[in-house]
DNA sequence: ACCGTGACTGGCA
DNA sequence: ATGCCAGCCACGG
């Protein structure tokens, strides 16, 4: 049958916020790795908010915290996020700053840098 | 409360 | 492999 019984939205229940979620996830990605939007939003049980935590991503340049942004990059391993920064070329600056190689806005040998938020650190 | 937006993603051509 | 498309969803106006 064509039930249209949805999944309910986890953290719908509780007046969170969203954003403030994804920063203290952010925060914890440890120095030289790099994490997903579409992993971020599952860890914090929102599968399908990947583009949710892009945008946190972006208003995150007003928040007075300092957050590595720079280390959240797209399923493939591009800088999507690069032109959010005070220069197109600081996101790429920042990684290769701790060891993460970038080569044409790409994370080279991406599987082995990414760092997944449900394992444990 | 409704509607457009976007640092996304998986699926399919 | 590479590109396009529709679904997704918290936020802000």
């Amino acid at each position: 049958m064509t039930t249209k019984t949805r999944k309910r939205r986890v953290s719908r229940r509780r007046k969170d916020n969203f954003f403030e979620r994804v920063y203290r996830l952010v925060r914890r990605i440890p120095r030289g790795r790099v994490t997903t939007y579409g992993r971020i939003a599952a860890a914090l049980g929102e599968p399908r908010a990947a583009r949710t935590v892009g945008m946190a991503l972006r208003a995150a340049r007003t928040s007075l915290d300092r957050i590595p942004a720079h280390r959240v990059v797209n399923r493939l391993g591009q800088l999507t996020g690069k032109h959010s920064f005070p220069t197109p070329t600081m996101m790429a600056e920042l990684l290769r700053n701790e060891g993460v190689e970038v080569v044409d806005d790409c994370v080279v040998d991406f599987k082995q840098r990414l760092w997944d938020p449900t394992e444990r650190q």
